[in-house]
DNA sequence: CTTGACTCCGTACCATGGTCCGGACCCTAT
DNA sequence: ATAGGGTCCGGACCATGGTACGGAGTCAAG
């Protein structure tokens, strides 16, 4: 039974640092139940171990990141998760369709924020005495 | 007693209801010390009173939501409010500037999501057998 | 075979930004 | 003058996404 084409060989430091994440944050991503926590080989060898991870976990735990980033829950991570493991496209598709438009609104609205803070920014740092309106900076946006 | 040219008007409600937010939000507010709690007007009148808040509050308040949507914290806000009565633009044009840096780095990073999105949506909608790889989906975001 | 670093695990704590509750008070219309 | 709705206020509670702690076990090097 020699499981050679799994691979898991890394501690759960070598885990968090392969995606970019500090420990506590895999272990509680453990308890959330987005990523499992491996059998301790211990019956396999000898006695008691630590646990090992592999790449698999490695990708796991940077689609984790990605989706975080993608403005996804943790609990609609947990499920997109759950989907990969099913052909549930039409529940992923809809999952993916929301979240684009989100983005898309998200986008929108961080953009206009910056343009109105460089009208701010322009405005307060222009020669010497104009009045920097800092509290109407985000008024009238366009126009 | 026709209060007419007087500007604090309206009370709590109205002035939640005047930027969109709730009245425990407001209170929130003004237990940080973003928005002042204004004088009951008792002594001026007769008896104890409810507060009043005129358009001035409401701008305030608006501001408030608009710097959120900027990204900054509540605690950047408070510092932005007390600048607004300062002249100290040299700070002021330094919280612009790097939100709007910030906020460069957040749209591309949206942007991104948004097209490994639009690429998974794709992959996993067409026709009826393909992969549709949640997992993978934000691997390799160019090339 | 000991030391130091790392792992394991449960539990507690944290920051942010609210949201809700309950009792007392005020205010307006009927 | 009384009912009903809004206000006031302090304090409790919430959701999200972690971060820290402490004690026990494990492991590799010297």
């Amino acid at each position: 039974m020699v499981r050679s084409q799994g691979l898991p060989q890394m501690t759960i430091a070598g885990l968090a640092r392969g995606a970019g994440v500090g420990v506590e944050t895999v272990r509680y991503y453990q308890r959330r139940g987005l990523l499992e926590t491996p059998e301790r080989p211990s019956s396999a060898g000898h006695g008691g171990s630590v646990r090992r991870y592999g790449v698999e976990d490695v990708r796991r735990l940077r689609f984790i990141r990605s989706a975080q980033a993608a403005g996804f829950t943790l609990a609609q991570i947990e499920e997109l998760l759950a989907l990969d493991a099913t052909d549930d496209r039409t529940r992923a598709r809809e999952l993916a369709s929301e979240r684009i438009a989100a983005l898309g609104a998200k986008i929108e609205e961080l953009e206009h924020a910056r343009a109105s803070l460089r009208r701010l920014a322009q405005q307060c740092g222009s020669g010497a005495a104009g009045p920097c309106p800092i509290l109407t900076s985000f008024e009238q946006p366009d126009n």
